[in-house]
DNA sequence: GATGAATGAGTGTTCATTCAT
DNA sequence: CATGAATGAACACTCATTCAT
């Protein structure tokens, strides 16, 4: 019996983010995308229910390697500010050194793929951030505001900076990076 | 492409904004869509060149009417900060009445139509803002880093708030639009 | 605007008729079928909701046209036996003068498309059969047993009989109309 | 194609039958008869040469079975009516204690690997029944038609009668068997 | 002997677009 | 102007079969 090869699924993960990023979901069809990963259409089956298991096993595998790139280092210990900093610096180093990855997850919080994820399960993942704001807005460091806004406020202006097609005046480098980390910070803080 | 009948290219707007929201840019077929539209396939070729101008002039039409209602009662006499919280406003008043509009140019910005649009012809409409962000940097009430690490942080947030889907938790009142104003203002301000 | 070619439909039902019984409903494929009926396989689609709907839209054009052939001169004033006689010499007709279309519907009998046809809705046009058995079985000339035994000896048999599949030693003339004919009346008969 | 597991053999024609009853021919593949056999789709091609010969094996398999049962307990000195009447009612046992090969034989029947099938082979275990008929014939109590239209009018009806899909008011009991034997007995008698 | 992996060829169906009226 | 008919090309997916172990 053959057996399963690791690589066939990798390189399909990989020719789908390409793919994607490239010309959408929409024009991204099964065999440009088995093409792409050099199998053939039918052993995409193999390893993937159908599209759509594809395309959100693809999202899910990035952003677990996004979470343990982000959160890897952190030092809970330290005062929230220097948490969260060093939570900005992580993810403009991810970014930055996974562009592919990062736009592909762009584009599919905007597709109707985004509905059929279990959230709970991936925000799991990011449970240490939920923390260091908890323990901010405890010790009347942090806005007392709900959730979303902080976020909103923290975190997706990263999104918005880090993508080259919203700000292509934005140039990623240190400087730039505790720039806005400064605007992020006084945004929520008190 | 003769045009002629304004009922019928409002008709293919609207329609296409249904369609796009209810099952995405992928599902939207030309066919589909003038279905909806209560038009054969055939009359939208006279109307738009093809699929992807009907998509492009879709998106441009909201972001006229979009520019149109936020910059309406703007008075830019007034202090930076104030101009800004009218802007703020009006943009959560447009979105909340306007939410098809607003969700559709949503996806569209995620979408490989996004790249094929003028924007610099858009951006125009928004040049107001521009203005009374520019004053707010020469008299030293705004942080001096580049515009789009302010646009960053002061507007794209209001989308996420905005977009039920990525916010779920974010209610839209007068009070959450203030506080979260409040967010945007300590971002950018000196 | 074109208009709606007749004469396509036509030819699909034929093209139907022709490889359904030459390789059957497994290998006849739609594109196989359009080929056949020489139109293109989107084209069957504005004809047909689907593969299914061509089948099964086939087979009740054809009983459609069996029954009237079968019923168009039957005298239900004659004897019981004399009219039976005549929708048995009907029958042979129209199956040696229709073998394609009659081979189709033994097909069509035995295969899963056949739980989804409304079968009073076609019985109906068999109505007349119905009558004058019902007045044999009144007048005691005809056994009293329950309808699907009596059909059974009196109808089924011609099936078996016409289709060169399961009968090749049976010649169909004259002569062994009349004689299967007797079999068929002394089954029935008290 | 090596044989061994006598019980992986079974457990195919077992599955066979199945789900060509369930889901018909067309549906039935190669891989979903594997499964529910619960064997590799590749292991059947060790006891078959193909699905084509999976399919006819399987009928060939039932056929014999049939003949066995039918035929097992023939007493041919007994008068020539008494002898088809004990067969008439051994098909009807053997029918509705194997209702699920029965109903696979006659969907076999009408689909198009019938032709593929060596005809003489199978009927030569009927022969014991061809003896008796013929019998008949010289002693003058069964009428001096051909072959066909005699088992057309004696055996078909109980394919009809057995079958619920075309007979869905026929009970199957003695009373009734024995009262569609007779019908079958006044069709072929002098 | 037995198997899951692998695939080229095919499935039914829909697509964006053009044609003919 | 407006349209339903028409289509080649593509879609997501499954097939019967073979391969490599």
């Amino acid at each position: 019996m053959r057996v399963r090869d690791d690589k066939k699924q990798v390189a399909l993960y990989r020719a789908t983010i390409k793919l994607v990023n490239e010309i959408g979901f929409e024009a991204s069809s099964v065999s440009k995308i088995a093409r792409e990963a050099e199998v053939s259409p039918a052993t995409l089956y193999i390893y993937f229910k159908n599209k759509q298991d594809l395309i959100i096993s693809t999202y899910i595998d990035i952003k677990k390697n996004m979470s343990q790139a982000i959160l890897d280092d952190l030092d809970e210990t330290k005062p929230v500010r220097d948490v969260l900093q060093q939570v900005w610096r992580n993810m403009f180093t991810y970014v930055s050194t996974n562009k592919e990855d990062f736009r592909f997850t762009e584009q599919f919080s905007n597709s109707p793929y985004h509905a059929s994820v279990n959230k709970q399960e991936l925000e799991k993942h990011f449970e240490p951030i939920v923390r260091v704001i908890r323990r901010g807005i405890e010790h009347k460091i942090i806005k007392n505001v709900s959730f979303s806004i902080l976020t909103a406020f923290m975190f997706h202006p990263i999104m918005v900076l880090a993508n080259p097609n919203l700000c292509s005046d934005f140039e990623l480098n240190n400087e730039s990076i505790e720039a806005s980390f400064q605007l992020a910070w006084d945004a929520i803080r008190l």
